[in-house]
DNA sequence: GGCGGCAGTTAACAGTGGTAAGCATTGTTG
DNA sequence: CAACAATGCTTACCACTGTTAACTGCCGCC
């Protein structure tokens, strides 16, 4: 007995969003097809109608994530002055990581082989994160208070100490004798100090 | 047919190894328990009279990984001056992972619900690779070349940077201009220079 | 009316981690 | 030496996974 859809591709904007609240409600070790096929109401195999396979699905997520992290970096990016911007920005990158860790997870911490699959032109629109960065410490070179040689290199070099901060805090990894919030504060100013003229 | 075991615990020690061959040779998606049992020559079943699950297992192998690093740790921290030391430290840790790569995601990114369950005197005994950059910056502050807080703090912020440095590089998403040893050696340079006084 | 293709189904395959029950061999004890 | 208990390992399962093949019913079109 099949309950009829009402348009065409209505079942797969279903499947996705079971598959995003499955993934925050039970993790991503939880998340298997016919799990997503008995919340959505669908056979496993539906699924493949509309995804490839499962990574196919999860880069889809993957997407939805980066256009939340986006819109989130957006709204941090409104002080005019380019230190306190990038700091917002920092702790925009790190909050969100906390607050969505499944998002999280699946975004930056998969494994390189499925990531190998992870269709390029997605891959550039993720690429618009890292450059809501770069741009702050253009302007910040502009206005005299960082000192660096290419923002793009300097950009990556922020990310990669957010996400080593977001991925231990998230994996409980970090047991230092302050508060986790302190750490934060710590850290990233840390990482911005390594700009600072 | 049960080919005789020279001593009690041999199949263990025999498990850990093919274990170990096997993580490093076809990655820690390809590790079941299974295929250990078949690389050993015993039933899988076997497996579990020596470790309680796949996660105990899997935390045997980190020992075995947290221990290399120290090993590696401890040859790169030779150097008398803290600042050179600490940039030693830095590119041994990163070295490290880079050469390792399946260590490096079992120690350091699987999911954080295995980890809980990770016995906390091993976790102790992993805090030494930690201890050893905390050391480096007691020293460079005595000296007068670092300004920090607290060397335990500064240990761990500069790992978080190290560990996303390193992550990143071996996920393969980091896609800037320069050449990886270029950029790990700028990521570094950063991430040192916010302890200089 | 017949027909093609679309959207969904059920059945099955090969693999997984993990458990239960059983079977030798070995060491200990009366 | 004989009886017993424990150890180390086995086979046989269970419930689950991602994925494929083959099938069915329904829609619009000629």
């Amino acid at each position: 007995m099949v309950e009829a859809r009402p348009n065409g591709t209505a079942l797969r904007r279903a499947i996705l969003d079971e598959s995003r609240h499955l993934l925050v409600a039970e993790g991503y070790d939880n998340l298997s097809m016919r799990k997503i096929a008995r919340a959505v109401g669908c056979s496993a195999t539906s699924i493949y109608l509309h995804f490839d396979n499962r990574d196919a699905l999860i880069h889809a997520l993957i997407d939805e994530g980066m256009e939340r992290l986006h819109e989130q970096l957006v709204v941090a990016s409104v002080d005019a002055d380019p230190l306190e911007r990038l700091k917002a920005l920092a702790h925009a990158y790190v909050r969100f990581g906390l607050d969505n860790p499944e998002y999280y997870q699946v975004m930056f911490q998969l494994h390189p082989e499925r990531m190998e699959r992870y269709p390029v032109e997605k891959f550039r629109r993720a690429r618009r994160n890292l450059e809501i960065h770069a741009e702050a410490l253009t302007d910040g070179v502009a206005s005299g208070v960082f000192v660096l040689e290419s923002p793009d290199t300097g950009a990556h070099v922020l990310w990669t100490a957010l996400h080593g901060l977001s991925s231990l805090l998230l994996a409980e990894r970090v047991d230092v004798k302050i508060a986790d919030e302190a750490f934060i504060d710590a850290a990233i100013q840390h990482a911005l100090e390594g700009f600072k003229a």
